[in-house]
DNA sequence: AATGAATGAGACTTCATTCAT
DNA sequence: CATGAATGAAGTCTCATTCAT
């Protein structure tokens, strides 16, 4: 990719790369990115500095080995509904209570490197380029199958603004979930809560029609 | 007080401080907080870089000017309804109506100072203190007078718990207009969808029964 | 004097002055001198940095006030034998015994007063001038007094020079106790063995005639 | 090792470090420790001052290059009688006035470096640890086989004590040589006074038998 | 490809000192 | 005389990056 990150040809230097990565994990379960040397990063992962700049053009290409780390983890996360090997539930709120539930638990599983990052990533947008944007759309197209699916429950017949608003509100929860752990609303404390809320909110804002079409300055 | 920052007394010691923030608060429409150093604030504030550390204990202590500009701001902006200046509309559609509109346009004007505000909030915990969750709950305590001021339209019985999800809600959206600002969502990037949305999700949850509460692992 | 210490005429600056003495005092018994800032000493006696100007004209003038207050203490400390207040003992190893343990408490009573004084004069010799060579001149004539009044008791008949060793003896065993009170020396360690082993040192020196007169390249 | 210092593996390390220690001896002709900073040494052994930091962890463990410095003089000095290079004189009185003379040597030789050295390490114990006990130890020992060796001569029959005390004396004196080259006492100014006056403190001393031992109170 | 000593710009911070009040 | 906010030079230290081995 264009992000400063250099090709890995031989077998020895891919085991490098490995090593870059699972070190940038483990030490990100100590302190937050911004606190991370290159030098952390090559003591931990027993490589020397310089062979860091064989990988990485400069520092903040190791944003890569982040974001490379964030994608691995999150592919290997079992995915939502409608997913191969997730079938649909028989109805829209057992769907939803999959939904919710499962970003619970990926924020208790993965936190640690979703939290630093999220956070770097709208630190320096740049660095990041289009990936958000990307994912963004990956997690719309999903909602449009799933929305689809349930159809016959579902009030609005514009299903694309639909698919992006739940899209987004399930990100921005489980945002909240992931800054706000020590929020004072119980909806981001309790697994419970969160899930029902989120129910409620999607529910109800998938089989009630629109009402706010008249929206007058 | 707490955080860092040293009680400016004297007179001249308001105007220093004063110049700082502002020198800060311009800086900020340049670049990311972090890439702002001690010297350029000085230099900006046409100040000694040892005067910093007369108001501040160290750098860090410095998010207090951030914090302090942004509260500056924040009580500078006009606030929602239920406010002694800002009636209650008639309906509760009306209303929330105003309260999206009104996030929306305090992300316009004041966005550049709440994203590192808010960015450095998070990264550094420590240094930020309880001051998030104070805010959080002064907006709970204002949705509970909110939602007893619409009651007869309201479903939920429980309004503690729903104050505190239109509190979430609301700020989540919020957040995410603030930094996502190039999300392909429509509803993150134009303000008549924004707010659509929030009424929509809003409305229907509040005006509509619970359905998850038998929800079951 | 001409150490950089200004004449204090007023009354007020007086008492200022003396406040400045007593804490320079109370925070030498926490670390070294070098560890103590002007803004320390203005902090701890309650006075504002630019008044220690208008004592001393910079910061190594400072060491007046240490030397000073070394002074002060010294002088309010019980003297020798020979001294107005202080009969000679009948025999000369039981002044010896007197002296000796005499040095011992000094240590004990002034060490952390003497301990940066001392070293800060060997450090920096220009600012303490002739001072220490004043101090050693009149230990040099006290002891010359001393020899004379246990004459009959004394081999040598170069009183100069003996009494000359004898102040350079009881200083540097002195200085033995003031730096190494750690030393492995039991000598340095316990009263008793200091005074037994100066009085041995002493006395035979004194009551023994010179051997190494004959010294040859 | 502890204090501070990183060990030097590669040829090229072992180079610096040569160079810093070289440059901190230069520097030091003209001014004491406390005046030399991190920048002065590295420009002078042109170094980059971070190199200084690849070789010790702080400003204050660069005593470590004080000491270091130190020893590697001391090492190089010829030893007193005793040791193997040096045969023990025929005589006690030949054997003190050797050790005398070669203490007088060894401040002339090395007190630009033995001065800052002592000085620093009483002014920050802490970092120096128990070398300067250790050494004190050794020559303790070294006394022990001494006073053995001339058994016949000495009074004392607790050799342990006198070697103790002998080894305090003679490092005493060369302290005050050391640290009092302007004293007024002849004593610690010309060599020949200084050797006979430690010769006559010491041979009477060990000839004579201890005489406080029923010191009272 | 990997190494790791060396680099050097630049960040943070301290503190003796000044000066307007 | 006293104040204390402001100063700014100077010091310590970090760390991304280079390059000879």
């Amino acid at each position: 990719m264009s992000l400063g990150a250099k090709p890995a040809t031989q077998q020895r230097s891919q085991a490098t790369r490995d090593r870059l990565i699972d070190a940038l994990d483990a030490l990100l379960e100590d302190r937050p990115f911004d606190a991370i040397s290159i030098g952390d990063i090559a003591r931990r992962a027993r490589v020397a500095p310089g062979t860091i700049y064989q990988r990485f053009h400069n520092r903040d290409a190791a944003v890569s080995i982040l974001l490379e780390l964030y994608y691995r983890r999150v592919r290997e996360w079992s995915p939502g509904p409608g997913h191969a090997r997730v079938p649909f539930p028989a109805t829209l709120r057992a769907a939803l209570q999959l939904i919710g539930r499962n970003a619970w638990h990926q924020v208790a599983a993965l936190g640690y490197i979703m939290r630093p990052a999220y956070l770097y990533s709208r630190l320096k947008p740049d660095l990041v380029g289009p990936t958000w944007n990307r994912l963004e759309r990956i997690a719309h197209r999903g909602y449009l199958d799933f929305l689809r699916h349930y159809q016959t429950e579902i009030a609005s017949n514009d299903l694309q603004e639909a698919a992006g608003t739940m899209a987004a509100l399930i990100n921005l929860l489980t945002l909240g979930r992931l800054l706000h752990p020590e929020s004072p609303a119980p909806f981001l404390r309790r697994r419970e809560a969160f899930v029902r809320e989120f129910v409620n909110l999607a529910y109800h804002y998938l089989t009630n029609p629109s009402v706010a079409r008249k929206e007058t300055r």
